[in-house]
This record gives structure tokens, sequence and C-alpha cells, in this order.
DNA sequence: CCAAAAGTGTTGGGACTACACCCATGA
DNA sequence: TCATGGGTGTAGTCCCAACACTTTTGG
């Protein structure tokens, strides 16, 4: 045990950035949390904040996650891990950043502990953001951007029920250009993920598009044995 | 300052998966290290130890590397955190993890301070591993194994200068895949990152294959416009 | 009956696959 | 001159981009 004490050790934090479409604005947006401490107070930051002894990263990042933005049970995958001398005026802290996929509206945000309050911005009109946030955020923009077009996480930040509009409209917003209409539903198709389902939208003032979920099992074989997802 | 004082502190480590072929054995290799320290004494490791107050994470990879392995100025790019609770012996210690690309003939192997010997060995020959070192270094052939088929970072693995067929033999190893000659030739080729030299291979009985070198510039170029790069 | 979005068919071209073949060299 | 790998040509196939069109629905 002697052994570890030689040296310094660093104060451990994990930090999310969670993922989540506007249909409505067609914006892809992320949760930010107004901080309710010291450093930084009254400034908008990632949800997180120190790892437990005892606790997994994971753990500690959906601990983080439930209680500053209320937000649980969602895709959640390993960023990457800041680390840089002086990134935090606290001394040595270094931060195991998670990214987060959700579908807003199956999830209310609720602030509590270190955070004043939790609302969605629109990854382009941010504030300023606390410690090294921002370039976080940038990381994991670009993953997301790079991950959606080899692998199925799109499908994370959809509702349960969904139409193929909505799917096409998550990539279009997510990667900033339009795709073509035929095109991406053939593509789609032809990975056989989705189950249609006997419903069709509702309130619309024009034909209602037909809904679908998606196919777990097939889903989960996709994702398993590498596939190769191009959009 | 106080406010970290409320929480307990992990250790701090990094880990490097330092990889390397052998075109003669056409195997891909690792670099392990003989533990001169407890835990694990007498036992093959990967390169590693702690991290420094006012040392990047990235630095301290290198600074390892250097120091139980001698090698430097090679690819490196983080892998993966790790910090199950009970990863280490010695207490809490979480670890973040990098992985190299180097050309193994260009680099001496050198072990001094934590590491009684570094040798290159088989990934498919591992003998048994300290810590989760296994499981860091299976991520890493998954990363590398992905990373290589749409990345060109495939480069780092080779000598300044080399032939079609060592840069196709390396893809064969690595994906574990013969690849048809020709359609090889012509991908590589159309990328155009390839500078022909006038220079060809010596020593061999048979017609002497033609080297080529890579255009830096264009290299540069295809990694940062997001290339597509698919075998 | 019309606006607005859902949903479908088809074609040309480019890229990839799968071959069979010729070339240069040392022994 | 032959064994061995280096290096090339090309036809068929499949996938994808780029279109223009029909269908359904609420207002």
């Amino acid at each position: 045990m002697s052994f570890t004490y030689e040296f310094e050790r660093p104060g451990l934090t994990v930090d999310g950035v969670i993922f989540g479409l506007d249909f409505e604005e067609e914006t892809l947006k992320v949760v930010l949390v107004e901080r309710d401490v010291e450093p930084f107070e009254g400034m908008w930051a990632l949800p997180g904040g120190f790892v437990r002894n005892g606790e997994s990263l994971e753990d500690a990042a959906l601990r983080e996650l439930r209680e500053e933005t209320g937000i649980k049970d969602v895709f959640l995958e390993q960023l990457y891990t800041f680390g840089k001398p002086n990134r935090d005026p606290r001394g040595w802290v270094v931060s195991v950043a998670y990214y987060a996929l959700v579908a807003p509206d199956q999830h209310h945000l609720l602030a509590t502990t270190d955070a004043r309050r939790a609302e969605w911005f629109p990854v382009n009109k941010l504030p300023k953001l606390a410690f090294d946030h921002a370039e976080v955020l940038q990381t994991a923009l670009q993953r997301l951007r790079g991950k959606l077009t080899y692998a199925p996480i799109g499908f994370e930040l959809l509702p349960d029920k969904f139409s193929i509009r909505q799917l096409q409209t998550l990539y279009e917003i997510v990667l900033g250009q339009k795709l073509d209409n035929r095109n991406f539903r053939k593509k789609i198709f032809s990975l056989d993920v989705l189950k249609e389902l006997n419903e069709i939208q509702t309130g619309v003032a024009h034909r209602a598009a037909r809904l679908y979920k998606f196919d777990e099992r097939k889903y989960k074989q996709l994702t398993r044995q590498g596939l190769t997802f191009e959009i």
C-alpha cells in the first residue's frame, strides 16, 4: 500500500454531454446546468461532479446525470478523459467525460444538488461555459457526428414510435445536410431493423405518416456483429 | 479550495498498448514489460505508471513509454479510461489507457525504472497479464481494427519506405483476412497519398518491389477533412 | 379541391469484386 | 529457365445519386 502514497492524487470528476433533438426547432440540443456551487457559481456547465470511492465511472456518470438533471435510463458511452494541468481552478482535477442520447419528450428535466436549474440549449447557441466544458462539448459533437454514420445510435434520440421522416430529420440535423428522401428510405429499410406498426401519425394537416419502432433483436444483432451502417 | 477535500481521491495511472507488426512472422505484436515492483512483481503488464501533478495525461503516457520501453516519437491516441472499483490491489486507482503505433525495426526496446525487461509479444500468444490489462489490450485491439478501416492510421505501423505489398500485409494481418491484390492497389493509389520513390527492394529472390513513402501533406489533408477510407 | 407532406420507380454512372494474365529478378 | 512474387487489364455486378411522379389526408 505504501507505494501509491509516493504520488500525489488528482480529484476525479465525471461530466456528461446529454444530446437531444428538438424536432420543432430542428436543432440539436444539450442539457446544461446552472452551477449552484463554487467555482463558476451561477455559470452554465455540463452536469457532472466528483466520483466516489467504490463507484465505477459509468455509475458515477449516471448518478450525476440523475442528480443534476433528473435524466435516467439513457444510452451512455464514455467519450474522452480531460486532464490538462490547469483545467480546474480548484487544482489538479481530471475529468472523465461521457455523452448520452435521449428523446427529450420522454425525460423531464429536474435540477437538484449542485445545480440551480437544468435546461436544453441548441448546440449552436451556447452560453459561455465553465471549466473546459466548451472543448468537451465540441469533442462530443464530433464523436456523435462521426459515430452516427457508421453505427445505429441515432435511434436512441427518437421516441419509442417514430416516422421515417423523423428519423431522416434526425440525420439531417445532426449531420447538417439534407438527404435524399427516396434514397434514405431505401437505405433504412435495407437494414431491416424497423418494425412496422399499425399506427399512424395524428394531428397533422396532411397525409399521416406510418409509425415504426425498431426491432430490438435485429438491432442488437447489428450492433454486435460489426455492422456497416452508412448514410 | 476546501470543496475538493470533501472527496476521496483516486490514484491516477496511464497505460500504453504499443502495437507493432512483425512482417517475418506475419503477426501483430504488442510491447509488454516485466514488472520490477509490487504489486504483480515479475508479471507481464502493459507499460505504464502514475501520472504526476502538473503533467498532461498524454505527456504522462509518453514519459512512461519512454521510461519503460525506450520508445518515443510515436503515434499516440487516448483509448479509454478504466475505473472499476477493484481493478488495482493497491486500492482506488483509475487508469487512462493510450495506444501507440510504431514500426518495430525503427525502435529499439530498452527497459528501465519499474520494468525489468520489455519485449514484443504476438497478440494471440500473450502471457497472463497483471491488473485488468488483458481487458485493456482487447479494447485497444478492437479500436485498432475498427479505426484501420476508416482512417489512414495504418501507415504509422510501417517503416519510412515501404512496398505496397507490405501495406497490404499490414491490413491482412490486422484485419485477419486476405485481400485481393489488384483491388487493394487500386484502392490505395486512388487515395493519392503515396509518393513513389526511385528505389526498389533489395535482397529478395524475385522481382524487387518499388518503394513508397507517403505524402505527408496530402495525408494530413485527408486526416483533417473527414476522409472516407475503406478497404 | 387544394396544399402539404407521405411515399414509390427508374436510370445512369461509379466503385468494388473476381478473375487471369504478364513482368522482372535471383538462383 | 524456372520459381517467386511484383504488377496490370477488364467484364460483370451491385450500390448509390439524382430525378419526377403518385397517394393520402385535413382544412
